[in-house]
DNA sequence: TTTAGCACTCAAAACAACTGAGTGCTAAAA
DNA sequence: TTTTAGCACTCAGTTGTTTTGAGTGCTAAA
C-alpha cells in the first residue's frame, strides 16, 4: 500500500484537526476540512488503509482516528508547513527576555518563563554548559574563626560559592597561601581537569600546610565540578495540568522533571538544531505520552545550551518549532554579546 | 450553653478520628473511641450542640460532623496533648539536614526536604533574614571589555551576583576605582543603608567618573537589595496531591507557592515560636483550605527565619508542632555554630 | 473506483432504584 | 432533669438499565 497525494491530505487534515479540537476525527467531519470532495465512505476507506499502515489509530470502534507517533513523526517531517512567527510576539518575547540583568541564570529563566507562557507547556532549559570554561578567579573569605566561603569565577560567568569548615584557625597566611596555590594552580586551569587526580598531588606537593590547606582546595575542587554540571531550570510545571490527556501521569511526570538527571541527558544527546521526540520515541518511559520540543543555543558559535517544552504529544508543532527556534536564537545572541566583546 | 468537660472529650475525639480517617465522624463510631459510656443518642445531643457552638459542622444532613476552624482552633489551644518525639526519628533527621557542607541555602533545602518528606505536606523555608547585614566583600570581575561581574559577599554569608555591563571599556582603573569607593562607601555597611539617596550622593561625589562607575555601585545597590530581601524555599509541593481533600485547589495552591511574595509575608508575621494558621484564619484566600505551620529558628539567640509546612486541616497538629520544632531548633544550632565561633 | 445505505459497536449520558450511614425528634426510662 | 430506645427521614454514593449518537465496516450498485 503506497501513500498517495490523497492519503498525505487526509493525514494532515487528522492531525491538525486533532491537534486543534483535541477529539478523534471522524470521517463525516473532515469531508469539511478537505480541499476536494469524496464521500464520508471514501475517506472512511483511506482512514482505514492509514490506519494499516500504522498511521492512525482508534482509541474503541465506534470513536474517530486518532494520529499515531508515527503519525506525527510523517506529519511533521513530510507534510507540515511551519507557521510565520507573530511580529507582535517576536517583539513582547524579545523585549521580556531582554529585561535581565546579564546574568545568564536570570536570562535563562526568564526566557524558560516565556516558553512556558507561551506554549502552555512545561519549559526546561539549561545554563551555557562550561565544558571548556577555565577558572577565572578563585576568592576565600573568611566567615568566622574556622569557616571560610570558598568562590569560584568561571569564564563562562559561572559563579559557585560554598562555605567550608576547617580544623585549624584561618589566620592571614592561611589566606595568602591560599591565592598563592591558587595562582600557580587553578587560575586559567580548564574546570575539567581539577579532578581527584590533581588534588592529590596538589595535596601532596603542600607539606606541612596539607592539613590546614586541604578543606578548602576540596571544596574548590567541588566548585568546579558542580560548575561543569550544567544546570537545568524549570519553569511553569503547572502547565502541564492544563491538558487533559496528561490527566494522572501529572504528577509522575513532574517527579520525573524535578530530578534534573535524566533532563540533562536528553538535552544533551541531540544533535539537530531542533530535536523533537513524540510519545514513545521518547526513551524514558515517563515520556511516553508527551512530546518533548528542543531548541539549542550557540554562543559564538558553538552550541552551548538548550531550551526545551514538555507537553502533550498533541502539540501545534507547526506553531511551537518555530517560536523554540527564534527565542534559543535570541538566548544565543544575547549570552554572545554579554560574555565576548 | 457551655463547654462541659464531656463535651471537651468529644470535641478532641472527633477531631482526632477525622485527622486519622479523614472521614466525617458519626455518633456511632464515635462510642468505641471514648473512655466513657453513653448511647449514641446522647453523643448526637451532644455533637448538635458543638455544632451550634461552630465547632462542628456537617458536609450534608445525613453525614458525620467535621471541624470547623474554630473546632480545630479549640482542640490544638487546650485540648491536645502533643506527641514525644522519636528518638529514631531525630537520630536521621539530624544525619540528613547536617550533611550539607555548611552553605545556609543547602542547610535549609536539606531541612525542607526532610520536613516535607516526615510530614507529607509542602515545606517552605526561609534563608536567615539578612536584616542587621553588613557588606563583607565586594568584588569586581570583569569578564569582557564592556561587562564585568559584581559580587557581593554580606555578614550573614549570603552571597549575590550580577553581570553588568557598561557605555565605557573596563580598564584596570576602572577596577581599582571600583575598590577604593566600596573601602569607604560600602564595606562594613549595613545593607540597609545601601538604598537609591546613598546611591545619589554616592554618584554626584564620583565627579567625572560618574558616568563610568555608576553602573557597577547601582548593580551592587541591587545586590544589596537582593540579599535582603529573604529569600522562599519550596520543597514537596507535590505532597499536596497526596491529600485528597485539597483537590481542585492543588494548582492554584502551587501557584500561590511560587510566588514567594505572600509566602515571605506569612512567615514574617508571626510571633510566636511556632505559628499556626487554621484554614480560614490564614488572611489569604488561597489557604482557605489549608492549615499552615510555622517554626521559627533563631541564630545566636536572634529570630533570623523560618521553616513551615502547608497542608491540609487535617494536619496532625499533635505529631507534626513537635517535629517542626525539633528541626527548626536543629537548624538554628547548627547555623550558630557555622556563622560564629 | 466511488458512493449510498445499512447493520453494528460502544462510550457517554441520563435515568432509576437501592443501600446504608447518619440524623433529629419523641416518648419512655432512669 | 438527663439519658436512652425507637422510628421516620435524608441524602450521597453505588449499581444497574436505557437511550443517544457519533462513528465504523461491509456490501452492492453506480
Amino acid at each position: 500500500m503506497d501513500m498517495t497525494e490523497r492519503k498525505q491530505k487526509i493525514l494532515a487534515a487528522v492531525v491538525e484537526s486533532y491537534i486543534r479540537t483535541g477529539e478523534p476525527v471522524g470521517s463525516k467531519n473532515l469531508l469539511t476540512e478537505l480541499d476536494f470532495s469524496v464521500s464520508s465512505a471514501t475517506i472512511r476507506n483511506e482512514m482505514a488503509d492509514l490506519a494499516d499502515m500504522g498511521y492512525l489509530e482508534q482509541p474503541h470502534t465506534s470513536a474517530g482516528r486518532v494520529p499515531t507517533t508515527l503519525g506525527y513523526r510523517y506529519y511533521i517531517d513530510k507534510l507540515m508547513n511551519k507557521m510565520e512567527l507573530n511580529e507582535a510576539d517576536c517583539k513582547s518575547i524579545t523585549k521580556t527576555v531582554s529585561s535581565g540583568s546579564g546574568d545568564p541564570e536570570q536570562l535563562l529563566e526568564k526566557a524558560g518563563e516565556v516558553i512556558a507562557k507561551l506554549t502552555n507547556c512545561a519549559a526546561i532549559t539549561t545554563l551555557p554548559s562550561g565544558d571548556r570554561a577555565t577558572v577565572r578567579r578563585a576568592e576565600i573569605v573568611p566567615v568566622s574563626n574556622r569557616t571560610a566561603m570558598i568562590v569560584l569565577l568561571t569564564s563562562a560567568g559561572t559563579l559557585k560559592s560554598k562555605a567550608c569548615r576547617s580544623d585549624m584557625p584561618i589566620t592571614q597566611q592561611t589566606v595568602e597561601r591560599f591565592y598563592s596555590v591558587c595562582a600557580s594552580h587553578f587560575i586559567g586551569k580548564p574546570l575539567e581537569d581539577i579532578g581527584t587526580v590533581m588534588l592529590q598531588t596538589l595535596v601532596a606537593s603542600l607539606g606541612e600546610f596539607a592539613l590546614e590547606m586541604s578543606p578548602f582546595f576540596v571544596a574548590l575542587a567541588d566548585l568546579a565540578e558542580d560548575a561543569l554540571r550544567s544546570d537545568v531550570l524549570l519553569e511553569g510545571q503547572a502547565n502541564l495540568f492544563n491538558h487533559r490527556e496528561l490527566d494522572g501521569n501529572v504528577i509522575e511526570l513532574m517527579e520525573f522533571l524535578r530530578k534534573g538527571d535524566p533532563i540533562a541527558k536528553l538535552i544533551a544527546r541531540g544533535t539537530d538544531d531542533v530535536d523533537i521526540r513524540i510519545g514513545t520515541e521518547n526513551e524514558y518511559k515517563q515520556l511516553a505520552n508527551s512530546s518533548v520540543i528542543i531548541s539549542h543555543y550557540d554562543i559564538n558559535g558553538e552550541r552551548s545550551g538548550a531550551l526545551g517544552i514538555i507537553g502533550p504529544t498533541r502539540l501545534n508543532y507547526a506553531k511551537l518549532i518555530p517560536y523554540m527556534q527564534f527565542v534559543s536564537g535570541l538566548v544565543g545572541k544575547i549570552l554572545t554579546e554579554t560574555l565576548e566583546e
